[in-house]
DNA sequence: TATTAATTAGAACAAATGTTCTATATAATT
DNA sequence: AATTATATAGAACATTTGTTCTAATTAATA
């Protein structure tokens, strides 16, 4: 069994139990007959840097989760092996800094069209207790989670959709802790 | 030491390790003086569903990883419990589903900006030998990845931006296997 | 206050697990 | 073909780790 194919089982075993399997478990995974061979296929996965060991355990290493990542764009046209990709990344670390105060909301309806929020995205909010001029925030207002982009005229601010079909509210009236948090990231799925 | 004080210490660490701790380390991290009262710490976290038994290992359970998501608008006016979310959703699980076949690819430009994708977001492309009419798509055009809409005109397929200063492409002489897959989704951090 | 329940500690145990060692088979190289 | 390197097997070992048991402490309830 091949290097890639070992470690497609191990990332395939990971996702469905969040969790690498003990060494007896890849000698059945891998079909060897003996765990110790498990164990030696482990030690090249561990150099190559995809996995790591902490005192007794094997955990996941620089590039074992994630998906290929292709950043930049090629100079040249490239053959098929220039397609892989030797970076990895992973969603929810790329977009959730703060994972102890960020929230995921559902988007109803098209105000938020014209930065492309669509109906449906769901957004990444990071609950603060301050927003500023120019971010695009989300507010509770009578009970119903609201995303638009927090603008300021003189001295008054003001809530703005971005489509010119919605007004533009005035915040008068809401009091500050109407604030949920402010828009870190949008996600949507086709 | 409360119960969701130490389910967010839980979280931080596997966040840091991408693994759950020994029972010898809950006791540190929890601040017991014996590995026992964290086991029967660990059972309750059990019971409740955050975590669950794997032979002898512990791993997440329904309600461990990912963030609080809040699907639904509510009705009526939301007291500061209500805001507590009992889903979690984690956004890799949620946009990638075939995670073998899937890569993601960050996007120059802003010919899509018409289906809110923008300059230096990030697609989720699913690979694929084949795409239909309707489809956003990535092509391979001469070694740089190109995302379009796939349309159908007569017998003639087109490359389409979803922006007017773009043109329509034929797809006359660009070879089928310049298809790179389907975009499933798309992801944007501010 | 008295009594019960729940939490924590500490020691001890058993089983699973990581790891090493030796030997054999297979592949690669000279 | 001979030799070296690599991969696999199997047994044995040491330790870690999960788990249980008993006892003491703290909190909750009657």
């Amino acid at each position: 069994m091949t290097y890639e194919n070992q470690l497609q089982k191990l990332r395939n075993y990971y996702r469905r139990n969040n969790d690498l399997p003990t060494y007896d478990e890849m000698r059945e995974l891998f079909q060897y007959k003996s765990k110790s061979t498990a164990f030696y296929a482990i030690n090249k996965l561990i150099t190559a840097g995809f996995l790591k060991r902490k005192g007794h355990k094997i955990i996941p290493g620089k590039n074992f989760l994630g998906m290929p990542y292709f950043q930049s764009v090629k100079a040249g046209f490239p053959g098929p092996a220039e397609e892989e990709a030797n970076d990895r990344m992973s969603l929810d670390q790329y977009l959730i800094e703060k994972p102890n105060s960020t929230m995921l909301i559902k988007v109803k309806g098209d105000s938020m069209i014209n930065v492309g929020i669509n109906d449906g995205d769901i957004v990444i909010v990071e609950r603060t207790a301050n927003a500023n001029p120019g971010q695009i925030i989300v507010v509770n207002l009578e009970g119903e989670f609201t995303v638009k982009t927090l603008r300021k005229t003189g001295r008054k601010f003001f809530l703005d959709a971005e489509n010119p079909e919605y007004p533009s509210l005035p915040l008068d009236g809401y009091a500050s802790h109407s604030l949920v948090g402010v828009v870190k990231g949008v996600v949507r799925k086709y």
